[in-house]
DNA sequence: CATTACCGCAACCCCAGAGTTGCACATCGA
DNA sequence: TCGATGTGCAACTCTGGGGTTGCGGTAATG
């Protein structure tokens, strides 16, 4: 009787329903969310570093050096893509892929920022246990 | 997704994420890899929020604020454990949960450093296209 | 010492997404 | 113009992990 499944609603319940809930969609994930989503799979940082190596790179090159199908890699940077951690140009019949460091930078700040929010928190609490 | 029963795909891509051909493999690396699968689930973004928000929490505390029993939160603790985004701490009959703020920030200072690697190499690409 | 919370383990369900194959379309070079 | 090459789209398979339920173990409280 521990687990209640009545009270499987609570304030929280707003920020998972941007993740995936059932009804609504794709409202918006924010660009920290969409980054760490593609950061965490492997051949998404396979591909990156391979790029990065490369300056520029098509999906059909990439999927010569890496052990996936071309499609497969095409799914990937476009998760990437949209991740705005890397850039596609047409370039006649090719599609040129080079990374984009502001993404990457920009979540770096944001999750430095939590980390010292947490730190600030962390002092606080200890400052009151101490006092108290 | 980690470990592929074929093992022959994610292998290959697990070694060029990893960095070629170098022994001594990044330190920073491997942490980072379970920070962003940790970081990657909206559900572990809301834990840690709401672990963040009160200092310390239990398992049982936290599953009253979301929407998913406590086994799941459990499971979720589990990875943040993992990734050392949280520490857990037995007292008496009860686990509490604490944010650790020095991964995050460790993982953010290697997102930095790879953003500004890619920045040089940009920087190097077009100085070569110019100058050709 | 009986009761009341918490926690841990195990089995199970379910679906998002990583990967595949196949083919049609567009573009370059001869 | 024709073949070669690179891309786009669609349907499909299948594993991983997020989620659940159920129950047994153990520490606090009266």
């Amino acid at each position: 009787m521990t687990e209640d499944p009545a009270r499987h609603r609570a304030d929280a319940a707003e920020d998972l329903a941007r993740g995936r809930g059932g009804a609504a969609e794709d409202p918006v994930r924010d660009p920290a969310d969409r980054v760490f989503g593609a950061l965490a799979d492997p051949t998404r940082r396979a591909l990156l570093d391979l790029i990065a190596e490369q300056g520029e790179a098509t999906a059909t090159s990439l999927a010569v050096r890496l052990p996936v199908s071309r499609q497969a890699i095409v799914k990937h940077l476009a998760v990437l893509d949209a991740a705005g951690l890397v850039t596609a140009a047409r370039v006649g019949r090719e599609v040129r892929y080079a990374v984009r460091p502001d993404a990457l930078d920009a979540t770096a700040r944001w999750m430095s920022a939590l980390a010292s929010e947490w730190d600030r928190r962390l002092a606080a609490l200890k400052r009151i246990a101490e006092s108290g």
